[in-house]
DNA sequence: GTTAAAACCATAAAATCCCATAAAATGATT
DNA sequence: AATCATTTTATGGGATTTTATGGTTTTAAC
């Protein structure tokens, strides 16, 4: 499975569907399942997407972690229970459920926003807000902001 | 994958399109992905460069930190939402993003330097102040420089 | 039988492919 | 060192394909 990267605009038309942009289609197109799985974000007003793929990852991983780690356990429970698979219609297009478009307080646009091995789906001006908040907060305790 | 090296100063056509240096590509040659990586420099008006290889090893590190674990490095995360993987086209050129252009202040001619495991695209002049304000700035802090 | 969902068809804009060419670099032969 | 032939590179433009988006028809569920 090659990275998600990069973020994407899209409107979603008047039966809710929308382009998953294509290059994020590509970069699951070698998997079974043709199409991403959704799930509301815990920490921000966004969506969480991911290939079917990393989500057995996900369950092979929470199976190592042990069943006594009740605070885990939860966490997957939550996350299994919330996840949603969407296939791809032929042109590429899903539609997203409606609990979890409120939850992000997405209604005609969306952004897809690249996150490596995962997506996030936000309503693009909450994102950009978003951004300029972590990048201010990048500022203030890492002047030098250098990657490689 | 081999060193980016040396500067290269190319133009941009009609259509937005520019040559990847061939000394730049041959040093990605060996990688599954034909093309680079780009993102706007966080602290310089340019634009950074990267193989793909090398955003993957990024994906890597980020995995490390936990998949659960909220708090995945805001860095990596906007490196991410930023970064365009640019493929190249049959004789090597690639269509650098409009926003990146205007980060740099490119319009018709962009120099390509050389950063060892990176790369960066600038505006020439802008480069070329650039390079004479950190020399000064060497000079300033550092007058009696010897070079190995 | 009504409603919701899925499959199908259509299209304009954008991105990509394909072919062509001049300049530059390289290598071989004097 | 100099000439010529060959390859590579950078650049240009037209043709084709992909993509995002909209609408219509068919299927399925209740």
């Amino acid at each position: 499975m090659s990275l998600f990267l990069s973020s994407y605009e899209n409107r979603l038309d008047t039966k809710g569907r929308i382009s998953v942009p294509a290059p994020f289609r590509a970069s699951v197109a070698s998997e079974k399942f043709a199409g991403v799985v959704l799930y509301r974000s815990f920490t921000h007003n966004c969506i969480e997407g991911l290939s079917m793929s990393r989500m057995e990852q996900l369950a092979a991983a929470t199976d190592k972690m042990g069943v006594f780690d009740s605070e885990l356990d939860d966490l997957s429970a939550m996350l299994f229970a919330d996840a949603r698979p969407l296939a791809f219609d032929v042109t590429g297009r899903i539609v997203i459920p409606a609990d979890l478009l409120k939850h992000a307080g997405i209604t005609d646009t969306a952004i897809f926003v690249g996150r490596g091995n995962s997506f996030q789906i936000w309503n693009p001006d909450a994102f950009r807000a978003a951004q300029e908040k972590s990048l201010n907060n990048l500022r203030a305790t890492r002047p030098n902001l250098t990657i490689v």
